[in-house]
DNA sequence: GAGCCGGTCATTTTT
DNA sequence: TGACCGGCTC
């Protein structure tokens, strides 16, 4: 099932331990295999001992999947000390050791994405999302160039600059006030550290002797200098990267760090990975074909030996809910015709938002799916609400944590409250919680009002001091009890269903902290810092369930499927409208090449003539990518002319609905050709 | 201080 | 078409 042996440039790039290393590694073309076994090439032929190397990933699930699969190479002892992880999530643990060299306390809080907006829209003293996000995206970028506040400012020469510049300012104040960082703090702050203090870095240089790095094609300016740092003049690290898939330039991905990479290490040996061992050829002539209209960096051509396969299936329908209606079809005829499972299909899509309408017509087919980034887990209101207690325990500075907890559950401290202690606390600058103590305050507010405010904070103060002796999951129930959590959720949801979902998530949620707390060995408050990192529920054995794979494009990345759907392949939805008016064309070209290559066996590209925007409709065209794929590799459906969308499958389809609703006892056939990459 | 209703607005991608 | 915010009333 997986390619039964190395090829001769993976084993170069495995065995080449003389110096700084970049791998090219088309997609499917092994990389994650080159990189575990380069790990265990490392421990046992390298002497280079685990605890020493570091393998650096971009999501959370590629660091368990890469660190699942060294672990099929190597004993558990071999294994100890070994760093899998995220960028993000090894700067988090080198600051949490060294936050007091930055004036921060070790129990910083980390703000996701949703929380720092907020605090963006608070001082912005706007509530229009989008301006919000552009403001925030400036800031980051600002961030990741290293650029302070003051920098910013300085350099504004427009009015919009001046504005992102104060916002970014007042921003990082906050930040500090409440002893949080967000996600680019987590990588720029070791940076800023290790330029400051020399033998802070050396200390880290020679803990991590070897870095291996996945997904190098987006590395942003910050991370570059913390590899570069980290790797110093020994210059011991593979990179592995394909300048093709580079999707996140607009999160600051600086496609320009593989040429510094030759630049800054003249001794950079390069090897190419380019045989495929995924798809068909008709599916790499296809994205080969689109991607030619790129300019290239590095000459490279993919090729397989998996046989010719089908043609690209491109069908075009009438509008959005058509669409949805005409890929669920497909899907159960194919399913109905090679017996295949619905754990071989996908649906990729580029926005979240056009994941509902599959959702629905997958429900009424009674098909079961599953969908893959979208709203996360913690991203959850109920989710967040019960975090917002354990953020407030590990760190008493989160203001925001200590705002959504005092009023979640409704406890009789209200807005007049909050804003008096907001005030107070503002001039003195102290935090929510350390106010609501002092006798300053408490003189100013009303004894029946105080009187829920003490509680709370009493009943916190209670708990935190538990928390580093007793069992994360049995105090969390706790505090629920405590709370009436349960109770509360019945009460101001109208709908006992959905009631019951969320508090079925919240237990989800207790059960993953005691597992969790267990596993590694952490307490309430050590484990409540980590959690701002984790996007995606761990552990859930994704490739067990027979579900349909729902996926936006860029969260399909580094995954592969037998059969595939990309959707809504048009004009403004792909490339999108936004991309296309700021000239990032060659990007959403990468985007449809990472969505073609996803594809094993099958690819079905749909479109529609129209689309409702907004509540209005609008009439849309054919995405330009579709027409850069050559003529014989391709089959139209739907079109005046080309064939109708249904053809044979209109008939088969009410058979193949039945089979899918019983189940289809028969052997599902996975279609493993090849190693996962 | 808390819940309800109606008007307004918008849809990229994520650690 | 739907989600979310803010102002209104109890």
């Amino acid at each position: 099932m997986s390619a039964p042996q190395l090829n001769p440039p993976q084993r170069a790039a495995i065995h080449y331990l003389d110096g700084p290393l970049l791998v090219l590694a088309g997609a499917g073309s092994g990389k994650t295999r080159v990189i575990t076994h380069k790990i265990a090439h490392l421990i046992r032929e390298g002497g280079i001992s685990a605890r020493n190397i570091a393998a650096i990933t971009f999501t959370n699930k590629a660091a368990r999947e890469m660190m699942e699969r060294v672990g099929k190479l190597l004993t558990p002892g071999e294994l100890r000390g070994l760093t899998v992880s995220t960028f993000h999530s090894l700067g988090m643990q080198m600051l949490r050791l060294e936050a007091p060299h930055l004036g921060y306390k070790p129990q910083f809080s980390i703000l996701d994405a949703f929380d720092a907006g907020k605090i963006i829209a608070d001082t912005l003293g706007t509530t229009a999302r989008d301006e919000i996000r552009k403001v925030q995206s400036r800031i980051s970028l600002w961030k990741n160039d290293f650029k302070s506040p003051q920098q910013t400012l300085t350099e504004a020469d427009n009015d919009w600059d001046h504005v992102c510049a104060r916002t970014y300012l007042a921003y990082q104040d906050t930040l500090t006030a409440y002893q949080a960082m967000d996600f680019d703090d987590l990588i720029r702050l070791p940076v800023e550290l290790f330029r400051r203090e020399p033998e802070v870095l050396e200390r880290w240089q020679n803990r991590l002797r070897y870095l291996l790095i996945d997904e190098y094609q987006d590395t942003n300016t910050c991370q570059y200098q913390l590899v570069k740092m980290l790797t110093g003049v020994r210059g011991m690290f593979t990179a592995v990267g394909d300048d093709d898939q580079s999707i996140y330039a607009w999160r600051g991905a600086n496609m320009d760090n593989l040429r510094l990479l030759q630049e800054d290490f003249p001794r950079l040996n390069i090897i190419k990975l380019e045989q495929n061992y995924r798809s068909t050829v008709r599916i790499l002539r296809a994205a080969n074909a689109v991607i030619s209209n790129n300019p290239k960096l590095f000459e490279k051509q993919l090729w397989s030996e998996l046989g010719l396969g089908e043609p690209i299936h491109a069908v075009q329908c009438k509008d959005d809910e058509h669409e949805a209606e005409v890929v669920v079809q497909r899907l159960l005829a194919h399913k109905f015709e090679h017996r295949t499972a619905f754990k071989d299909y996908a649906i990729l899509y580029r926005g979240n938002y056009q994941s509902r309408i599959f959702e629905q017509a997958l429900r009424n087919q009674k098909i079961p799916y599953q969908m893959a980034g979208g709203q996360s887990f913690f991203d959850k209101p109920e989710i967040k609400d019960v975090l917002a207690y354990l953020r407030l325990l590990a760190n008493p500075n989160d203001d925001p944590a200590f705002i959504r907890a005092v009023t979640t559950p409704k406890r009789g401290v209200g807005a007049g409250t909050l804003e008096k202690l907001g005030a107070w606390a503002g001039e003195r600058k102290k935090s929510l919680f350390a106010a609501a103590h002092e006798e300053g305050f408490r003189m100013q507010v009303q004894a029946a009002q105080l009187e829920p405010l003490g509680q709370f904070c009493d009943f916190l103060s209670a708990l935190q001091a538990r928390a580093p002796r007793e069992p994360a999951g049995e105090l969390v129930e706790e505090l629920l009890k405590a709370i009436g959590f349960e109770a509360w959720l019945y009460d101001s949801e109208d709908s006992p269903r959905i009631a019951e979902t969320k508090w079925k998530n919240v237990q989800e949620l207790v059960a993953w902290l005691a597992r969790k707390a267990e596993a590694d060995g952490k307490n309430l408050l050590e484990l409540t810092q980590t959690i701002a990192l984790i996007t995606m529920l761990e552990g859930r054995e994704e490739g067990e369930v027979d579900a349909v794979k729902m996926s936006t494009l860029h969260a399909s990345k580094g995954l592969e499927y037998p059969h595939v759907f990309l959707v809504g392949c048009e004009e403004g939805i792909l490339p999108h409208s936004e991309s296309v008016d700021n000239g990032m064309v060659e990007e959403e070209r990468r985007l449809m090449y990472v969505g073609i290559t996803r594809a094993q066996r099958s690819l079905t590209l749909s479109y529609c003539v129209k689309r409702k925007r907004a509540g209005e409709w609008q009439f849309v065209e054919p995405s330009r990518f579709l027409d850069e794929i050559g003529g014989e590799d391709i089959r139209h459906f739907g079109r005046p002319g080309a064939e109708p969308i249904v053809s044979k499958s209109e008939g088969k389809s009410r058979l193949a609905n039945l089979s899918a609703m019983l189940g289809e006892k028969g052997k599902a056939r996975a279609a493993g050709l090849s190693d996962p990459d």
